[in-house]
DNA sequence: CGAAACGTTGACCGTTTTCAATTACAGTGG
DNA sequence: CCACTGTAATTGAAAACGGTCAACGTTTCG
């Protein structure tokens, strides 16, 4: 799920003649981009952690969402003036940083360049929608489940963990307690099965 | 934010000559597609609900999405030559048929369709990455207060309800009691004051 | 007018969170 | 090569929170 994601948005960036592309580092804190600040280019994260918030008028904010390694993050942003929202590096993160004409001249041109871009994005709807309908799965072990279904793949189905639990845990929207609970309580009732780095999903 | 969602997925279709679209209905428990089955046309929903579900397997079925009135949904099937899920009724239901070869064609032009269909989508995922962001916070008073703040504008702050709070417990992943609560906590606690179909946010 | 859905609130129960403590392991600098 | 440090993994116990069930008034719509 969040490998075809990321494919994805690493696929898009090659769109664009790699010659135009720039590297730039920030330190914790350090703001990548302001709301309000003119759009000139499209960002993916080589390393670190960049988070998205929303400022609003009382003054408070809202966390729109935070980009990991591998992923590009506000999109959206390249159909629109400016920025509306802030970036702001949670560690000393690097960004590769895509002029945003660029790529909005590939799109317009139609052929490989558009259709990748909205393969792309569209690919990215469909995680994101996966995602959302995991977390409406109530139950810890069941929603840790599904997640695992979805992961599997082979015969017998079996999940490669190349993650940690602890990030499985923030993707399933769950402590990592709750998550180790869950596996736990998953092997003993003999739904799955551990051994080293991968999980064994048994036939129910 | 669902309003801007379904903006976008009803403009795409516009992208397309409305001539070629086909209305369908469905019954209950009636397939739109089956998983396999080859991608001919995109969808967007009319009236009714439509459950994506993908089998997997162990003849296990995750569902992927619910799909409800005036969205669009499986754009990624755009990009496939298969569907990668069932589409179900979940009710009496109507959908439009874009034929996809004509949405592939637009795309692949490039200008406005390329650029439009490409815009809609980013819209889309900001849309959904805001959305998990929301439900990654786990007070339900907080989460409804987030949410209120994300749809707020105006000064002092207001939301207008234009949908019913149900609709928002959904969204939100709460039930509409727990909903209700919070509005009520929210309200003593002299964060938020409804008066009529509006909500005011109070500074905090 | 009647049925269905919405709005609202209370009580109880189950699950998850939270807090806490312990083991294991990988990297690091002496 | 080994203490040392930080993070991951794991489990326990208690508390808090939301879900579920129930009940009732209200609105909407055919």
């Amino acid at each position: 799920m969040l490998a075809s994601g990321q494919a994805a948005a690493d696929a898009w960036v090659g769109l664009v003649d790699p010659v135009r592309i720039r590297m730039r580092s920030l330190q914790a804190g350090e703001a990548l981009f302001r709301q309000g600040d003119a759009v000139a280019a499209l960002h993916r994260i080589r390393k670190g952690r960049v988070r998205l918030v929303r400022c609003l008028e009382d003054g408070t904010a809202v966390v729109l969402h935070v980009a990991r390694s591998g992923e590009t993050f506000a999109e959206a942003s390249a159909f629109a003036d400016a920025y509306h929202c802030d970036a702001v590096a949670e560690m000393p993160t690097e960004v590769d940083c895509i002029p945003r004409a660029d790529v909005l001249a590939a799109i317009a041109a139609g052929g490989n360049a558009a259709t990748g871009f909205a393969r792309l994005l569209a690919a990215q709807v469909r995680d994101l929608r996966a995602r959302a309908e995991l977390r409406s799965i109530r139950s810890a072990s069941e929603r840790l489940l599904a997640w695992l279904r979805m992961q599997a793949s082979g015969n017998p189905p079996a999940v490669p963990m190349t993650r940690t639990w602890t990030e499985v845990a923030a993707e399933l929207g769950l402590t990592r307690e709750a998550t180790y609970r869950a596996l736990a309580r998953l092997e003993s009732g003999d739904r799955i099965r551990r051994s080293g780095q991968t999980v064994q999903l048994q036939a129910c």
